[in-house]
DNA sequence: TACCACTATACGGTAACACCGAGTACCGCT
DNA sequence: AGCGGTACTCGGTGTTACCGTATAGTGGTA
């Protein structure tokens, strides 16, 4: 599948977050967990620009450790500020997908 | 609910295609049924940059006509290729959406 | 040793999209 | 004459995912 991306703006961002949420890790593994996901067409520069603008955004707590098999990597963890936006995405995703479902199911 | 607009980003467009293929119908039209639906932020500059998109990647048909409480409407209906884009709209979203809901899920 | 693949991050530029704001215009009511 | 509701247009903005390229560490192999 792809022509994914415009449908994914807005939705990438938290699909980072509730990775993150679910267990401190870095960016090249998320964009590993993103493509086993379906999301086959994500790139690591994809998912840097949004590790910079969470970090940016102070939503996150970084950590750069190094690896063995590698150049250094940088772990995220989500901080409060993180998990207050995970939560208003989830909402924002119910509302926005129940809707779209309700708008196909059918009129009224 | 305020703050979707980059969630709604590449999904509003298909909102609009589907209103269109379930009866010919008008951009004001269009945009008081997206508020009713529960997108009450849309307003009609954002509908009338989709119709005149839509318009332009030639998957509708328009017709102008005379209304008895205001200025002419543009009515619009799919065409074949409308129709193809509107399947295709619908499938993407059923792929990202599926996909999404198992991340939310929890994870494997 | 030189090359390559895999791992890992950064960054400038692009295209697409929803949105904003201001403008134009037609109608009915007061 | 003015106002609110109806109806469309258009130039400009900000956000976002994506592309391409660069840099760099590790291990295998010819």
């Amino acid at each position: 599948m792809d022509g994914l991306t415009e449908m994914l703006k807005g939705t990438l961002e938290g699909c980072v977050l509730e990775i993150i949420g679910g267990e401190e890790t870095y960016g090249y593994a998320i964009t590993r967990r993103l493509n086993e996901l379906g999301f086959t067409d994500v790139v690591e520069g994809t998912v840097y620009t949004i590790l910079l603008r969470l970090e940016r955004n102070g939503l996150v707590q970084v950590t750069k450790r190094p690896s063995e098999v590698g150049p250094p990597r940088k772990f995220y963890v989500l901080n409060d500020a993180g998990r207050e936006e995970l939560a208003a995405f989830w909402a924002k995703w119910q509302y926005v997908s129940s809707r779209i479902d309700s708008l196909k199911e059918g009129p009224r």
